[in-house]
DNA sequence: CGGTCGGTTGAAGCTAATCAATTAGAGTGG
DNA sequence: CCACTCTAATTGATTAGCTTCAACCGACCG
């Protein structure tokens, strides 16, 4: 573990307030490794070894059952994940692929566990990032099952336009394909989305976006804080 | 703030490990209040001033967008809810109302915040459950997204049946509409589902579910530890 | 240049919602 | 005890939303 590591770590707020031993000591046996693009990094019934850290990269956590697949969540750094299974010591509960390659801080759980019960900082932290990702899952929930298809992309149009600085012009981050499980949709019903919103002034160009008519969208897609805000 | 209460709250994991004088702290202004039935208690955007604590009753989590509303969870007695919101002093996220004549320990959120800051017993406990409440929507979460309508009642009925003592008789421990709403579909669609299932050896009467060919029904299931344990 | 893969488009079919009408059941009051 | 009422539940007909299957396009890459 060396010590440029351990400061990306601290720099996350989650362990900002965790004492400098306990720190060290959580971090005896952690290793940083890089992945290539679509390695799968866990599977969902396996046992919740590692608290992961992405570092660099880009992780989706998604999960399976009969014989369909549906993504849950996509990770970017520098984040961590699955922290409640870590704490629970049980099952990782998704299962987790690199999209990119990616580099990813694997801190062992047990170790995790233990500084939860010593370092109050850090249990402190535990439960206000706990109850964000509880909120998280809370607002896909909603979003899947109070909105129609091109009512979660208009609404993801609309986010991902004011998280790219309101400039009518976005770059989709990530495959269609992803985006299109991401928002609960086969990729053939995303293209027929984005092509249904061509009259509320949505022109695709491969991974672009634009927008030109910002409020008729938002007519269309009745934002909501308690979905949408996070 | 009664003695009986005060052992209520006591008997559950959650305070298990909390200093008596950390405890008395916290349930100062606490109050035990008692609601008809089809009572709103809170909306998902109105400030979490309470944690609420489910004493005996059942109530709705509920969340409304675009005109729509769809049942979030179903609490049981005895139970806390809203504790992320409490925690993290925000809004709700999702309203709740009594399904029946309920009684609610009402505490103070203000109580719960401070009592996690000086209480590390109850700092602890309050993340496994969290971790719990955050596993309990993925849960849902992957049920409303890999599955039909039909296998996400195929799954109730088989949990339910357990639940009961494997008598391969059940009584829905809620109206149809409710089930309907929780299980994501329209109460039309739910009489419909219990139709399709009449090959697997449903029989419905009223609110008794007769079970009459459990394996036949777990090949159309599918059930999945990941989704149906808890 | 051919091959692979992501994306798009079309046609058909299935799942679920909506609208409308009817039935069943629980509770009320005469 | 029996109409009366209100609401839940069911059933039928139709429509909307979405998936599936298939064909095709186009970019990137060996």
């Amino acid at each position: 573990m060396r010590d440029s590591e351990k400061m990306i770590v601290r720099s996350l707020p989650l362990f900002a307030d965790m004492a400098e031993d306990h720190l060290d000591e959580m971090l005896l046996g952690s290793f940083l490794q890089r992945f290539p693009a679509t390695v799968v990094l866990f599977s969902e019934s396996d046992h919740t070894d590692f608290l992961h850290v992405l570092v660099d990269g880009q992780v989706e956590l998604y999960a399976s059952a009969n014989n369909r697949e549906g993504t849950m969540t996509l990770i970017k750094p520098v984040a961590t994940f699955v922290l409640a299974s870590a704490l629970t010591d049980g099952v990782y509960q998704m299962s987790a692929r690199t999209l990119e390659s990616s580099q990813i801080l694997m801190i062992p759980a047990e170790n995790v566990r233990t500084a939860m019960k010593k370092d109050r900082g850090f249990a402190q932290k535990s439960v206000l990032e706990l109850a964000a990702c509880y909120h998280g899952v809370v607002r896909a929930y909603k979003n899947i099952k109070l909105r129609t298809a091109v009512e979660r992309l208009a609404n993801y149009i609309l986010v991902q336009n004011r998280r790219q600085g309101d400039t009518g012009v976005i770059k989709l981050p990530i495959e269609k394909r992803t985006l299109a499980s991401m928002l609960g949709m086969t990729p053939e019903n995303l293209s027929r989305a984005f092509a249904t919103l061509k009259p509320y002034g949505i022109k695709v160009d491969g991974a672009e976006v634009r927008l030109e008519k910002p409020e008729d969208l938002e007519t269309l897609a009745k934002p909501s804080a308690l979905i949408d805000t996070h």
